[in-house]
DNA sequence: ACAAATTTAGGTCAATTGACAGGTTTACCC
DNA sequence: GGGTAAACCTGTCAATTGACCTAAATTTGT
């Protein structure tokens, strides 16, 4: 059962910015101007080429005006993989909501769903670099984790929904497994590497590994 | 049937060094010392710490003299991934010669060997930088690569030898599957991450999920 | 013991970094 | 349209970075 027919929904928002209180609107838009630069810095250069006079060259803009909207280096950083995480916590609360339609098949296309955005620019460079510094910096480290906690959960309601047996510690062992899988696969076959052509059997690979496993797993 | 009991064997080398042409005992011991103090600081701190001027203090050694030795910050860059690298080379070249057990044996020890390194803080700690810089630097991609296919080796001859039905590329895929997935694990259930105290129960999932997916694998 | 190779030590240099202080201009509300 | 807060700009600061250079001390092979 081929599965290159099934419309995959894409994501647009890079960026999400929370509510701000004052302000007027251009503070707004040079904010969200600058983040969406740094982003693309981290994106095409890596997180060492990321440093606050490079985005203020990069946005056409004084190295004073962006201190001004961001008093620090770390204030840039930490409002910045906030915007870019909480872009993918609102696709992931997209998938969480899907009509009921079998289990099966919601787990198939949420699998789909990640492992197609794996191959994004986007996700294939900007996840190894928050996987490099949570290693390092708490903040990060803290808000990825809460990101991951959300990106399962759709996978932990539908192994908790096939398998009303099992512990609900077992689901999210099951669910982490799978969703640590498909992570993985982003060095290999993300945007750029060697097995991107493949994607495509790898993720019939995945998706039918992953519903034995999820159907006849026994701790 | 748990996998607790099956004796893993560690890893001391942190580093492989080439073969070097000339020069003096105490000329090696130097670069060695320098090349572990490198890994240590990349280790602990991450990649932007790891400066030139940080690797000779931490060695209690004079700025100039580090220069002597490495003559660029990118010469002693290349060399420590390279001997890095190496180490896990070597690792995985003990790996491929396993004594004629059952090919189902194998590729569980296999396994297991690699996801018990992962929660070392070494493993933990390195892939994530090496992945986030093979996005921007070439020579580190290309070794990264280069790796990776040595570290599939084990695998897809397991692979080839339990499904000879199979096409080559076939098999080079599941391999790649099942590498990526147990790689992905280390941002969740690596060293000091959240998942690492059950990071045995992970083995068990992804052992047995392995083992169904290459018996009964039909592309 | 002697010469060559190697190792250490010290310093300079331009470039880049983040933080900050002081202004000026612009946008918005009344 | 005037006033105020927000937005923007200029310039400076100490600190750090990597590259480079020179000279002394030490180790090694012979």
């Amino acid at each position: 059962m081929p599965n290159q027919d099934i419309a995959i929904p894409t994501l647009e928002t890079d960026l999400v910015l929370p509510e701000r209180e004052g302000g007027y609107a251009k503070g707004h838009e040079t904010r969200e101007a600058i983040l969406r630069t740094a982003l693309s810095i981290l994106i095409e250069e890596g997180y060492p080429a990321l440093s606050m006079r490079r985005v203020a060259k990069e946005c056409g803009m004084k190295f004073g005006n962006l201190t001004y909207h961001f008093r620090s280096r770390e204030d840039l950083m930490r409002e910045l993989f906030d915007a870019v995480i909480r872009s993918y916590e609102v696709e992931f609360l997209a998938i969480a909501q899907m009509p009921g339609a079998a289990p099966e098949d919601r787990l198939r296309r949420v699998c789909l769903l990640i492992l197609d955005d794996i191959r994004t620019k986007k996700t294939t460079h900007f996840f190894p670099e928050i996987w490099a510094l949570s290693n390092h910096d708490p903040f990060v480290f803290e808000r990825m984790q809460e990101l991951y906690v959300r990106a399962r959960a759709p996978l932990l309601s539908i192994v908790e929904e096939m398998r009303p047996d099992l512990r609900h510690e077992d689901c999210e062992t099951v669910a982490l497994f799978i969703s640590a899988s498909m992570e993985g696969t982003t060095m290999f076959a993300g945007h750029g590497k060697p097995f991107e052509p493949r994607m495509k059997q790898i993720e019939d690979i995945a998706v039918e590994s992953f519903i034995h496993l999820v159907r006849t797993w026994k701790r």
